[in-house]
RNA sequence: GCCCCGGUAGCUCAGCUGGAUAGAGUGGCCCCCUCCUAAGGGGCAGGUCACAGGUUCGACUCCUGUUCGGGGCACCA
C-alpha cells in the first residue's frame, strides 16, 4: 500500500519537475499516521519543497495533488496543518490484509528484502571461566532475537560464539581446579585470593578425583616452595602469587596432565554455558576457538599482513600496531617483549578470518564495558584493507536487577552473582527473553524481577500472550457451542467490519510487516515488542466492546477472519522474539 | 583529563532517523462481569522533554557548551 502511494507521489513530482515548478525530488517519506483523523498515510514532501520552490507548502501540496493520478485504493487526499498531504484509503483496499495474513500463515511478515546477504552475528562470547550471569543474558537475548529478525527479512545469518580458551584467565581457572582437587585430596593450604572460588570449581575437581584418584596430588610444601606471597601476606601480590602457582602446576603435573585438568575445566564450563543458552532458546551455528587461531598460525599471518602493509613498528622489544593511523587514540602492542601475542593480536586474526570466511557483514554484540576496544578493532580492519563499515559493533548496556524495589548487588569474583540460569528459573524463559529486548540495547535497563514473574496484567509478556490465548479460547467456544466459522464467507463479508475497533485493528495488522522490516534493519527488536503490545491492547479493547460470536452469520464469519488474522500476527511476532504463544492460560 | 551511553509524567520507558495538540505501561482516583477467560476494558489527574545557546518554515529529535548519573581509558583476558 505504501508502495502504491510512493509511486503516485513520485509521478506527481516528476510532473512538477517537467512543469519546472520544482527542480529536484527530495527523499520521499510516506509514513503511517499517528492519528486516524489524519488518514492512513501522510507525506511531508510539500514542506520539504517549500524552500526550493519559493512557495507556501500548502500551495505545493495542492499542486502535487492536482498532478497526481487517481487510484481506486485511495478514497481521498487532503491537505492539512502546515502542508501535510494525508491519504485516506478506500475500505476495500485495507481489508485485503486480513486474507493476506491468513494465507501467509506462520510465514507472514517474512521477506527477502536483504537478498540473502551473508551476515555473522557474534555475541555473548563470555570467558569460559564460570557460568553466565544476568549481564550476559541481555546480550544473549538481544543477539538471538536480532538473528531471528534478520533471517525473517532475508539475511543469511550465522551466529557465533568466540571461545576465549587461551590466555591467562584460563590458566588461572585450570590452576583453581587443581587446587580445589588438592583440597579434596586432603592437602591443606590457603586458597589464592585471585583464584576462582565458585562452587562449580569443586564440582569439576570432584570429577577429576573420580577419574584420576590421587595421581595429581603433591605435598603442600612442594607446591608452595618459593611461591611469591599472596595478597594479605607480607609483601604479597595476588597477581604474582597466582602466576607462580600456574607455573608450578605445569611443572609438577607435566604438560599432559596439566592439559587434562585444563580441558576438564574448560569443557565442563563450556558444556554448562551451551546448555544454559540452549535452554534459553539461543542457538549458535559456530563455537569458534581462540586457541585454534594460534594452532593454525593465523595470528602470525595477521601480524605479517600488517607488517607488509607497513602498519607495525618495533619499540622496546615489543611489536606495536600503529592504530593511531586509523583513528585509534593510541598505538597498541600486538607482540609483547616476551614474544607472546596479546589478546588484541588474536582479535585481529579472528576478524580477518571472519572476512576470509565470506561474510559480507559482521555484527559484534559487546557489553558496554568493552567500548574502549571498538576503535582499535576497527582500526585493525581498516589496516587489513577491509572496509570498516562492514563491521557493526553494538554495545549493550548493563541491566540492573531489582527485587522488592531494591537493587540486587552483584560481584563476580566472590561468586555471589546472579546467574542467567537462576534468572530463568525464577522468572521463566519467556519473561526473561521478553524483558531483555523490551528496551533498546544502548539504554541502561532496570530489570524488575517481581514484575517479570508476576502472573498478572502488570506483566507485559502475559498481557500479549493472553491476547493470543483469548482468541484461541473464543475459537474453542465455537466447538463447545456447536457453532461454525466459514472462512470463505467471512472473506466475502469483510466489508461489514466498520466499527472503530475493527478499522484500527486492521490498520495495525497492516503495519506488522513494516515493523518487522524496520526492527531487523535498524537492529531494534524493541520496536516489535512495542508493536505487539499495541496490537494486544487493540484486541482486548475490541473484545470488550463487541461480541465475536454473533447471530448475524456474515458478521460473525467476518469477525472471526479478523481475529484469526490477529492471532496469527501475535503468534508470528512472539515467535520472532523467542517467546511462546500459549493457547490456554 | 579524554572517550562511550543516558537524563521525557511519581516510577519504568517509547517517540518511526526534523513534522501536526509530546505517548504507553505502572502507581493514584472513579467506573464496567445475568455477556466469547476481569490475566480484561472505559475515564480522570499527572510534563518548562536536565539547563543555556545555535541551525530553520518547524527541534524531544541535529550542533555547541554546562550539569547530573552509568561505564571505559593495561606489553590483563
Amino acid at each position: 500500500m505504501k508502495e502504491t502511494i510512493e509511486k503516485l507521489v513520485d509521478q506527481a513530482l516528476e510532473q512538477l519537475i517537467s512543469d519546472s515548478m520544482i527542480e529536484s525530488k527530495p527523499a520521499l517519506q510516506i509514513t503511517r499516521t499517528k492519528d486516524a483523523s489524519h488518514g492512513d498515510f501522510t507525506c511531508n514532501v510539500a514542506m520539504m519543497l517549500a524552500k526550493q520552490a519559493g512557495k507556501p507548502p500548502r500551495d505545493i501540496a495542492q499542486a502535487i495533488i492536482d498532478a497526481m493520478q487517481s487510484d481506486g485504493s485511495i478514497a481521498r487526499v487532503e491537505i492539512a496543518g502546515p502542508g501535510f498531504i494525508n491519504f485516506f484509503l478506500a475500505q476495500e483496499s485495507t481489508l485485503t490484509i486480513i486474507n493476506d495474513i491468513i494465507e501467509g500463515g506462520d510465514r507472514f511478515g517474512e521477506s527477502n528484502a536483504a537478498g540473502n546477504e551473508k551476515v555473522q552475528i557474534e555475541f555473548v562470547s563470555a570467558n569460559p571461566t564460570g557460568p553466565l550471569h544476568v549481564g550476559h543474558g541481555r546480550g544473549a537475548a538481544y543477539g538471538a532475537t536480532l538473528a531471528t529478525l534478520m533471517r525473517a527479512v532475508g539475511f543469511d545469518v550465522d551466529c557465533e560464539y568466540y571461545v576465549n580458551d587461551a590466555g591467562r584467565q584460563m590458566n588461572i581457572l585450570a590452576t583453581s581446579v587443581w587446587l580445589r582437587y588438592l583440597e579434596l585430596s586432603g592437602i591443606e593450604f590457603t586458597f589464592p585470593v585471585n583464584g576462582y572460588k565458585g562452587d562449580y570449581i569443586f564440582d569439576i575437581a570432584e570429577s577429576i578425583r573420580s577419574h584420576h584418584a590421587d595421581s595429581f596430588v603433591f605435598p603442600a610444601d612442594t607446591i608452595f616452595q618459593e611461591i611469591h606471597a599472596d595478597e594479605g601476606e607480607d609483601g604479597g601480590d595476588k597477581e604474582k602469587h597466582i602466576d607462580d602457582l600456574i607455573t608450578r602446576a605445569r611443572q609438577l603435573l607435566g604438560n599432559d596432565n596439566y592439559q587434562q585438568v585444563f580441558k576438564a575445566g574448560l569443557n565442563s564450563i563450556l558444556d554448562d554455558i551451551r546448555n544454559d543458552l540452549e535452554d534459553f532458546g539461543v542457538h549458535y551455528d559456530n563455537w569458534y576457538s581462540e586457541q585454534s587461531l594460534a594452532d593454525r598460525g593465523l595470528i602470525g599471518k595477521a601480524v605479517e599482513q600488517l607488517q607488509r602493509a607497513g602498519h607495525v613498528e618495533e619499540r622496546n622489544g615489543a611489536l606495536w600496531f600503529l592504530s593511531t593511523k586509523f583513528g585509534d587514540e593510541k598505538d597498541r602492542v600486538i607482540i609483547r617483549d616476551n614474544g607472546q601475542a596479546t589478546y588484541f593480536a588474536s582479535d585481529i586474526a579472528y576478524h580477518m578470518d571472519k572476512f576470509d570466511r565470506g561474510y559480507q557483514r559482521l555484527i559484534n554484540i559487546w557489553g558496554a564495558d568493552h567500548h574502549g576496544y571498538v576503535a582499535r578493532v576497527k582500526a585493525a580492519i581498516g589496516a587489513l584493507g577491509a572496509s570498516e563499515e562492514k563491521l557493526d559493533i553494538l554495545l549493550v548496556q548493563f541491566a540492573n536487577l531489582y527485587r522488592s524495589g531494591e537493587r540486587v548487588q552483584m560481584s563476580t569474583r566472590s561468586g555471589s552473582f546472579v546467574t542467567l540460569r537462576e534468572l530463568r528459573e525464577e522468572v521463566g524463559k519467556d519473561a526473561a527473553r521478553f524483558f531483555y529486548v523490551m528496551r533498546k540495547c544502548e539504554q541502561h535497563m532496570d530489570f524488575d524481577l517481581d514484575l517479570a514473574k508476576s502472573q498478572s496484567n502488570d506483566n507485559p509478556v502475559y498481557y500479549i500472550q493472553y491476547a493470543h490465548a483469548r482468541i484461541c479460547s473464543v475459537i474453542e467456544q465455537l466447538t463447545e457451542k456447536q457453532l461454525k466459522h466459514d472462512l470463505e464467507n467471512g472473506s466475502n463479508n469483510l466489508n461489514l467490519l466498520v466499527e472503530k475497533h475493527e478499522t484500527s485493528l486492521i490498520s495495525k495488522l497492516d503495519a506488522y510487516a513494516d515493523t518487522v522490516h524496520k526492527s531487523a534493519f535498524n537492529e531494534e527488536p524493541h520496536l516489535l515488542v512495542h508493536y505487539l503490545r499495541e496490537l494486544a491492547t487493540l484486541l482486548h479493547s475490541y473484545y470488550n466492546a463487541h461480541q465475536f460470536i454473533n447471530e448475524d452469520a456474515d458478521l460473525h464469519d467476518a469477525r472471526f477472519n479478523l481475529i484469526i488474522a490477529t492471532r496469527q500476527i501475535l503468534r508470528n511476532g512472539l515467535t520472532l522474539l523467542g517467546v511462546s504463544a500459549p493457547e490456554k492460560m
